[in-house]
DNA sequence: CGAGCGATTGAAAAGACTCAACCACCGTGG
DNA sequence: CCACGGTGGTTGAGTCTTTTCAATCGCTCG
């Protein structure tokens, strides 16, 4: 494993590059942001941040997968979002101001780099296109909260979690869902057992496949019906 | 009201200079500013934009209070946010590049700008303090909305409404809290005769006073502990 | 004064949660 | 190579919260 985490990537050639926000980046501004980042490499459940610590700068997301969640009271955690490839993560934070109102914690083993807080905010004073993007993505995101907000307020367990499969469809893209019971569950916001209980509906419809702890869509256009709008 | 529609209020005295994203505005801005708007007086129940409408500009709010919700499947209504006098609404969909994902409806006489994209873009590009002020803005709302699904995935009826109050009471300043009981109830996401029953147990309980439908808080600490963290 | 809408109450049903027990798989160490 | 322990997954039963539906009340506005 150590020769893994040595892997370098150059932001060239990194994933990031092609999907996220710094995609417009010139020669120029790659050569500087290959000479300021550090990139490692993240074992399964290893931790990025946590809620209510202090951002020093955000993390790429080069390979694998990470849960961004809250716990609430009892100590049970929400999860609001599950970042794959290429997604830029905890800039929210930083550019609040504040501290990180959510915590990060990889899902599997990952390639992660690391841009300081002033590098990040200097490339995005300088960088119009970078702003904009970064503007256009929070923005985004506000508007999936509210659906999120609104499914969490007004659909049944089943509902939500016909709605959270066919997101964990994109987030795995062609691969099968891998995800605790328990992450599933803190994702649809429902018990382990019930979310259990629900999969086992689900696979009997013929709408999944389950093995064990993966799972395989296989019917998307039924899973949406019940999902709703 | 005629006459009313007609009250002009210059943006050098007008409460949004001093609270909002426009505090730092300086004599030319502000000038330009007033040249480019279009100040006009709503009544109650007046829609501001429509979900899945295309935004023209945003909405300066001088006077009264407006929600802006989203309506899922089956009509019902979720209330994201109540804005006060102060705020600047519809920013977001115009700052996404994609349609509302949220309606906008005043809840009661409103006097309300209209600043067209335009205008508000290049006040964006040119002015580095209102930019950073909006990209903080966004920032802080998408901590606030982490927060309000965890309260919904995890906290009981009566621990969100509890928690509703508290930020009703500081939508309402010292007024007494004035909603209808179904808009109350969209707010904290429960049905109607739920939030009614829950709200008569608060007054019981001393924690509340009840006129009709103006609702005063009188033990703010008791309800933060309903409330939880 | 009457219509109508919002507020309220009651009763029953449904959905989801909790708790407790059990199972199955996996890696470890003997 | 196999027994062991542990974690995560699964099942069942009972309970509780919340919703739903239906009916009533009461105020406000024509």
């Amino acid at each position: 494993m150590l020769d893994k985490s040595h892997k370098h990537v150059t932001c060239s050639t990194c994933v990031s590059r092609k999907i996220s926000l710094f995609g417009t980046f010139c020669e120029d501004e790659l050569k500087h942001l290959e000479e300021n980042h550090a990139c490692s490499h993240y074992k399964k459940n290893q931790s990025l941040f946590l809620e209510s610590s202090f951002p020093r700068g955000v993390y790429c997301l080069n390979q694998g997968r990470v849960k961004i969640f809250k716990r609430g009271d009892e100590g049970k955690e929400q999860i609001i979002h599950i970042a794959k490839a290429g997604e830029i993560i905890g800039f929210r934070a930083m550019l609040s101001g504040e501290p990180y109102n959510v915590s990060a914690e990889t899902l599997e083993e990952s390639n992660i780099c690391f841009i300081g807080k002033d590098e990040f905010l200097t490339m995005m004073d300088t960088n119009p296109t970078l702003r904009n993007g970064i503007i256009k993505e929070l923005s985004k995101e506000l508007a999936d909260r509210a659906d999120f907000i609104t499914n969490m307020a007004q659909k049944s367990v089943r509902e939500r979690l016909a709605f959270a499969l066919i997101l964990l469809m994109k987030v795995y893209e062609n691969e099968p869902i891998n995800l605790s019971r328990e992450d599933m569950a803190n994702f649809v916001g429902t018990a382990t057992e019930t979310l259990i209980r629900l999969l086992k509906e689900f696979k009997e419809e013929g709408l999944i496949e389950v093995q064990t702890r993966k799972l395989i869509v296989l019917d998307t256009r039924k899973l949406m019906e019940i999902a709703g709008k």
